[in-house]
RNA sequence: GCGGUCGUAGCUCAGCUGGAUAGAGUACUUGACUACGAAUCAAGUGGUCGGAGGUUCGAAUCCUCCCGUCCGCACCA
């Protein structure tokens, strides 16, 4: 549940709910036909400044009232005026209240924006609040790669999210567990060996056996499909399938190397997700779900739940139109969905959790939804409580990304790139000035920046198409352009030696652009908590690009080292902090590091 | 064929749980570093919100149909 965690939003709701029952009652309506969380949510940003820095819509209000919109705004308004003049608290902070159509705008004097905003910026209590209550225990899946293949660019979008939903939803007061669901078993995992086996030629590498792993499960893929319809055919059939009774038998020389390669292709996981600074709280490996999940199935079976349908069985969903969900093999294997199942009744019994998220791109709908009425049919009760967040997918310029025909951008090759080009591109003109150890560091923190903001801007539900050039370029909506202005917010501070715990007077505060810049600070929390329920960290980069845009005009409009007085260039500074704080907690929550200076 | 995604400025996208004049970036045109950091700022050009109906005091937003796009639809994961 939503708290009223926003100070100013409090105040206003608090002042005007009474107002609105008053009038309630004065009409013949119950007094409870509102709450002050009913008004809360019905303060919205005006469309300009000019307007308000907060406004009041009427239209629910005016319904109760069953009068206009605009006439219940003339009254409340002209209402709440008389309050504020007669209220200490309340004429210190509101600057005026006039209705304007069906909506009540509100300015709020520098001082109010001031004490309400700055300071508890200032003393970090911002970022301590308390945003909401009696929340449910969650586990967020994401990051499902498979072993023996190599991690690529679509992959990362995935881990963005996940990550930045995970950071968002903590923040906010949810208990989550982080888990990742690889793919160490299965027909790619045979491919791998068997090219290995009989077809490389090279020698394992010392470094990187993880990426070179892959390089074989794709060679190996492909000289399977050149091998189709040829005499060899037949005889890759036999050798796959040999390989695949060993690994499920546990037993034999590909068990031993499927132990082997398995552990390089996790080594080449921890070491992106250690890039990343992404921790998992459990790691759930196919093999791990994978005989359970057939004995599960098989015992749903026995007790006549399941159906048998061209030598397979499973569950026939097609009156829901979800077609018919296989769960098991005509040989009596397992799969996918099978191995879901199992799953999925884990993680609630495991950890005692009462939502289940799964991050996976939107190729998977069907089979979730697939699996989500196979548990409910199966009599699993959290099936509801079971939800596919779903999101498009990363492409090429020429078209889709696979691994099976080798076309990929390897993530090791994005983040390499990325890193060359910022320390060749921005920070050499630090050479000399800066330690090698320094720019390399930086360089890494505003690649990583420029990665997962690049990942993360655009909304789920549209499809990324990843073109390095255009990754590249920094400028505009970018990572770095918000790294780049709390840098020089952190210069700045420095320059001046600013320090957060000494008093200034907010109320000097009065140009336009310090207005506006404090106006925008007061959202900082209700736009994280709507990133996190509403699962769109995109939200919170557009917030934050926002910011850093209000913070250089501030920056552009209002000199500080040559401010008109010492109050002026004190407030200023005091307010360019708590930019650098917003800032800095924001892309924390995206996962993303902000350089001292850059 | 069935189900789903998307369609907003030349291009890439916000806005979508209905509300004030549809916004950014980019590209293009211009202006601002002897200055608290130009990875910046300021100004301008650019829109039948895919189309047609409907619901509503009010629709880019909700509903229906149509067009276009991409994706999925049993022994891969």
């Amino acid at each position: 549940m939503t708290l009223l965690h926003e100070p100013l939003r409090k105040l206003v709701s608090q002042s005007l709910i009474t107002l609105i029952q008053a009038q309630l009652e004065a009409g013949g309506v119950s007094k409870d036909t509102m709450s002050v969380g009913d008004v809360y949510k019905a303060l919205v940003d005006p469309p300009n400044a000019e307007l308000g820095h907060l406004a009041f819509g009427c239209f629910i209000t005016a319904k109760n009232l069953k009068k206009g919109p605009p006439v219940v705004a003339q009254l409340l308004a002209q209402e709440l005026k008389n309050e504020v003049a007669q209220n200490i608290v309340l004429k210190k902070t509101i600057a005026s209240v006039e209705a304007a159509g069906p909506y009540i705008n509100i300015k709020f004097t520098a001082s109010g924006l001031s004490d309400y905003i700055l300071k508890p910026l200032l003393s970090g209590e911002t970022f301590k609040a308390q945003l909401t209550e009696a929340t449910p225990k969650m586990m967020i899946e994401y990051s499902q790669p498979n072993t023996h293949k190599e991690l690529h660019v679509g992959h990362m979008r995935n881990m963005c999210l996940g990550d930045a939903a995970v950071r968002l939803l903590r923040y906010s007061g949810y208990n989550i567990l982080a888990s990742t669901f690889p793919g160490d078993v299965g027909t790619h995992v045979a491919k791998c060996l068997w090219y290995m086996k009989f077809h490389n030629k090279e020698s394992i590498p010392m470094m990187n056996k993880g990426a070179w792993l892959g390089a074989m499960y794709s060679k190996g893929n492909l000289l399977l499909e050149d091998q189709v319809g040829t005499p060899q055919e037949d005889e890759n059939r036999k050798v796959l399938t040999d390989i695949l009774k060993q690994l499920e038998a546990k037993n034999g020389e590909y068990y031993d190397l499927w132990k082997q390669t398995r552990e390089w292709s996790i080594e080449l996981m921890k070491d992106v997700y250690n890039w990343a600074d992404i921790k998992f709280d459990q790691w759930y490996f196919e093999s791990d779900v994978d005989s359970d999940s057939v004995k599960t199935v098989k015992k749903y079976l026995a007790e006549g739940k399941l159906v048998e349908s061209q030598g397979a069985i499973g569950l026939d969903f097609s009156e829901e139109n979800l077609g018919f969900c296989l769960l098991l093999k005509s040989d009596g294997t397992g799969l996918y969905a099978t191995k879901d199942i199992e799953l999925a009744r884990r993680k609630f019994e495991d950890y005692k959790i009462e939502k289940s998220i799964y991050i996976v791109d939107q190729r998977q709908a069907l089979h979730f939804k697939q699996v989500f009425k196979a548990l409910e049919v199966l009599g699993f009760e959290q099936a509801k409580d079971c939800y596919h967040l779903q999101y498009n997918f990363v492409e090429l310029p020429d078209g889709a990304m696979s691994s099976r025909k080798g076309n990929i951008v390897p993530l090791t090759t994005l983040i390499e790139t990325m890193k060359t080009h910022v320390a060749t591109e921005y920070l050499a003109r630090y050479k000399g000035e800066w330690t090698e150890t320094e720019v390399d560091t930086v360089a890494g923190q505003v690649a990583k920046g420029a990665i997962k903001y690049g990942m993360l801007k655009q909304d789920t539900n549209k499809k990324i198409v990843f073109d390095m050039n255009e990754w590249t370029k920094l400028d505009g909506e970018s990572g770095p352009f918000i790294q780049y202005s709390c840098a020089r917010i952190n210069s700045l501070l420095k320059k001046f030696s600013f320090d957060a715990k000494a008093e200034f007077a907010g109320e000097v505060l009065s140009h336009a652009s310090e207005l506006k810049l404090m106006q925008h600070l007061m959202n900082f929390n209700t736009v994280v908590l709507g990133a996190a329920e509403n699962y769109k960290p995109a939200s919170l980069c557009s917030y934050l690009y926002d910011t850093a845009k209000k913070f250089n005009t501030f920056y552009h409009d209002c000199p500080i080292g040559t401010a008109e007085t010492p109050d002026l260039k004190k407030a200023r500074l005091a307010l360019a902090y708590s930019t650098g704080a917003i800032i800095k907690h924001g892309l924390s929550l995206l996962g993303i590091p902000t350089p001292e200076r850059m």
